[in-house]
DNA sequence: CCGGATATTATGTACAAACATATAAACATA
DNA sequence: TATGTTTATATGTTTGTACATAATATCCGG
């Protein structure tokens, strides 16, 4: 990856400069805590200007992944995984963004018979069949969430693709569903012990439960999914604002 | 709400154009697909360079309210329909509307040194006090909430208000301050003895924490907000749709 | 009437220059 | 020692200017 601007290079500067943020913000100097340098310094440094390389900064800002204070400085955002409702990023996507690479430890797939939520939810009979995936992920030091994702026989899968390609991606370009509305519940609750097991905790400790009800363009419900999260490693953020 | 740009406000210009343009686009004119004035033009109307208002206009791009194309013009995003005014009702108001009456258990008002994360979110020296707001809240069999308020003192609350009346009606009847914005954290914890007791449950037991950072208008904060929850009483719903 | 050159319009990119303001450190004073 | 006061530093705000580029409208020759 290019470490310095090219000034000779079609893509506008601020782009360039944010990339390069980017990059430049996975050293673990840099997310251990240590101020950025100075604006002034770091667009001389870039040979940009100082416009430019705000440019590029505010969007880093504006995504969670550096925090300012004025008189002080520019570092990168606490660690602390989160979820933005405001983005329609895969997992993966996001979290990369954020410079967490993301393990899968397991991956099961299996054809059960919908439970009443879940019927409820897809408005079919419980006598139907469903498609289950159930994945283990998580950060190379270990898992942090287990994923169990349901999903209606209309959308075609047949359990043979490749889980390993973002879901969304999956859905969009094999089986042109578009995940367009998506409703949220987040509760709270104790880890029972299989979920214990998977995320590698004890019994009893506090885990977050993230329920997903996904529909397509025509707001017909595709997906159901959980999440249990580790309570350690996870905030769950929302924006809201009043006209 | 004002309708146009005042120099002498201390409020940033760029600011008080956003939110002008934030009204704005909620004329039907605009909100139909009319392009609004470019931004030459807009940004002579209203007295400011022509940078300021782009600085306005990327917010509430990047937000998805408008679209800009190059060489045509900008206007209101087809569909950025929002249903947040939901979330903008007070506790009592919506749980009274799910049919849930409020009972106020206790109510607690002192002045405390800020934390680090409050004197941060504040932008206020540690040194200067607040005033801390705590209340156990929940039904007639019990108490399911336990909320602790921090208010910054620009707002100017004296600790002698009636807080029995809604905390938004005080702030805007009587402090001239409207709450417009807010961030939320929702995460899960293990109940500590504190919380345990005042929630009447077993330390240890999962509860929601869902921390609020409030902003009025000007984006300046005003309130950070602590929210215990019961796990088994209380689930937090976000719906998100993309566009 | 058509197709291509050309002009117009509006947003996009980039720089430079001031001045404002919050923070923290260094310093001075009671 | 405790408390102001100054100063250096870094981000925040605002303006002015210039040119680039995409989309559209216009004109003009064949």
């Amino acid at each position: 990856m290019n470490l310095s601007i090219d000034h000779k290079n079609p893509l506008p500067l601020h782009i360039q400069a944010e990339n390069l943020l980017r990059n430049m913000i996975k050293d673990p100097q840099y997310s251990g805590g240590k101020f950025l340098p100075n604006e002034v310094q770091l667009a001389k440094q870039l040979a940009i200007s100082r416009s430019t390389l705000r440019h590029a900064l505010n969007k880093l800002v504006y995504e969670g992944l550096l925090t300012r204070k004025k008189g002080v400085g520019t570092k990168v955002a606490e660690a602390a995984i989160s979820s933005k409702s405001k983005n329609w990023l895969s997992f993966t996507q996001e979290m990369t963004a954020r410079g967490i690479i993301i393990k899968n430890f397991e991956l099961h797939v299996t054809w059960v018979l919908p439970d009443e939520t879940i019927a409820n939810f897809f408005e079919i009979s419980p006598n139907k069949k469903v498609l289950k995936l159930e994945r283990l992920r998580g950060k190379a030091e270990g898992p942090f969430v287990y994923f169990i994702s349901y999903f209606h026989p209309r959308v075609g899968l047949t359990g043979e693709e490749d889980f390993k390609r973002p879901l969304y991606d999956i859905l969009e370009k094999d089986y042109m569903t578009v995940a367009t509305l998506s409703k949220e519940e987040i509760s709270a609750k104790s880890a029972d012990k299989f979920i214990a097991a998977k995320l590698e905790l004890e019994t009893g400790h506090p885990i977050l439960l993230r329920k997903r009800f996904v529909y397509d363009q025509g707001e017909r419900p595709i997906e159901y999914n959980l999440g249990y999260y580790r309570a350690d490693s996870f905030v769950y953020t929302v924006e809201s604002r009043r006209e």
